[in-house]
DNA sequence: ATTACATTTAGCTAAATGACGAAATGAGGT
DNA sequence: ACCTCATTTCGTCATTTAGCTAAATGTAAT
C-alpha cells in the first residue's frame, strides 16, 4: 500500500504535477524547471527527490546538467498511473509545456 | 487543476484509501467504517468528508444510517480515477474488505 | 588541481494535516 | 414532543509539509 500512498502524495501538490505534466514534453534538468514554475531551486530539487522516491521519474546526467523524466520503464503500477496522469489536462500544464519548450537551456541555467 | 489535486490527496491517505478499497465491495455506514479501521468516529467522519469534497464518494440515509459508497454517477475523471484504483491490491486492503463483509451493523452501531 | 556552476542538504518558519475527546446536531422511532 | 443514537462540528495538540536562505557537495571543463 505504501507504494500507492506515495505515488498519491507525490502527485497532491500542484508543484510536483505540473512537473510531471511537463516531463511528459520534454526531459529537463531542475534549473529549467524552476525557472517555468518560479520557485527556489532547492524548492524544487526536494520536489523532484519526492517524485523520484515515488518512482514516477528518473534522472540522467547529460554533461553539466541531470535531466529528469518520466519513468517510463516501469512495468507495475507505476507506469499505468503516469498513463493516467496523461489524459489530465488544464490551462496550467498547457502553459507550463509551452515555456517548457520555449526554455532554452543556455539563457536560464 | 485543483480537481485533479483533491482526487489525489484524498487517495494520498492510508485511512482513506482503505475505506474507499472497502467501499468497493460495500457500501457503510461511519460506525461500521469504524469498528474496522479503528480510528474514533470523528476522525473517519472527517476522512469520509475530505473523499466526498474530492467527489470520489457519495453518501446516501438509509433509515437510521448514512450510507457511503463511491460515487458512479461521475462520467467524468472522477470514474476513471475509481477504475484505476480499483486495480490497486494489498493485503491490508483484502483483510479490510473480509472485515467489511463480516461487519453487522447491529452490532458495531 | 582549480574553477565554475548545477544540484543537494540543512536548518528555519508558517501553514496544513490527522488524531483525539467533548459537545452540538439531526433524523427516526416511540 | 421526546428519546435515542448516528453523525458532525469544535478546540487542542503533535506531526508533516512546503516554502525560504545559506552552506555543502559533486561533476565537468579549464
Amino acid at each position: 500500500m505504501e507504494e500507492y500512498l506515495k505515488a498519491f502524495k507525490a502527485l497532491s501538490d500542484d508543484s510536483r504535477l505540473r512537473i510531471v505534466k511537463m516531463l511528459e514534453v520534454k526531459s529537463m534538468c531542475v534549473c529549467e524547471i524552476t525557472s517555468v514554475i518560479g520557485y527556489a531551486t532547492p524548492t524544487i530539487s526536494n520536489h523532484l527527490k519526492i517524485l523520484k522516491e515515488a518512482g514516477l521519474i528518473v534522472q540522467e546526467r547529460d554533461e553539466k546538467y541531470i535531466n529528469y523524466s518520466l519513468n517510463r520503464e516501469d512495468k507495475t503500477f507505476i507506469e499505468n498511473i503516469l498513463e493516467f496522469v496523461e489524459k489530465l489536462n488544464d490551462q496550467t500544464f498547457s502553459a507550463d509545456r509551452r515555456s517548457a519548450l520555449n526554455t532554452d537551456r543556455a539563457n536560464v541555467c
